[in-house]
DNA sequence: TTGACAGGATACCATTTGGTATCCATAAAG
DNA sequence: CTTTATGGATACCAAATGGTATCCTGTCAA
């Protein structure tokens, strides 16, 4: 049970979660995300540290650059401390309830 | 659909986390609040109000107390920026999504 | 009415955080 | 081999953050 910490101070920053938005659709190297963002690419590299450490994210040398991709299993820290709240689930408010419910219909 | 910032700010330090855990059983005022940590009432007081500003909390005064109440309704913001992430969660590797999908077993 | 208790307000402090600038290493490409 | 682009390392800075101490207000109970 990997601790959530690092994984919550990740996604407290909102530059932090555009670049995950950003890595959703295909690895990028530091250039490429930096090129999204008004700011150096030492700023940048220090948000993929951080995103990095809470297992949002992993870094692979390829080649000569440093590639980026987005790791779904670090959300699992955050899906496991919501799940303190279940009792407070009864009324279905949750969109990620519904979104599950449609995945299940496609199944 | 209110920005999710404030929240996930609310959730990104330890205590506050402890202090909604503790909510979930019951509504506490700052004295028993305090009680629980090794930190001042002022500081705790602070934590509530950004717990408060996430969402995550009410605060309503009672009698001579003021009373804060988990609020599960302010987990939409996170729950909705989650929601983004849908074409990853083909695994189900979520532990959510077994809470959920249980959850409709019982219905 | 006098405490005592719950909490608000303010000022202050140390550390962390998000950012910059600068310089250095290295790997390809020509 | 020299150039050029990627990214590592370090030092530094301003602002936000988490915390304290102190003092003030109001409310309830004896």
């Amino acid at each position: 049970m990997t601790a959530p910490q690092p994984t919550f101070r990740a996604l407290a920053d909102p530059t932090r979660r555009e670049i995950l938005l950003l890595l959703r659709s295909r690895p990028m190297n530091l250039v490429e995300i930096s090129a999204q963002f008004d700011m150096t690419r030492a700023a940048v590299k220090k948000h993929l540290i951080i995103l990095r450490d809470g297992g949002l994210i992993t870094m692979t040398p390829e080649g000569r650059t440093l590639v980026s991709r987005f790791n779904p299993a670090g959300l699992r820290a955050v899906f496991s401390w919501l799940e303190f709240f279940d009792a407070f689930w009864d009324d279905r408010l949750s969109a990620l309830a519904t979104a599950i419910e449609k995945d299940q219909d496609n199944a």
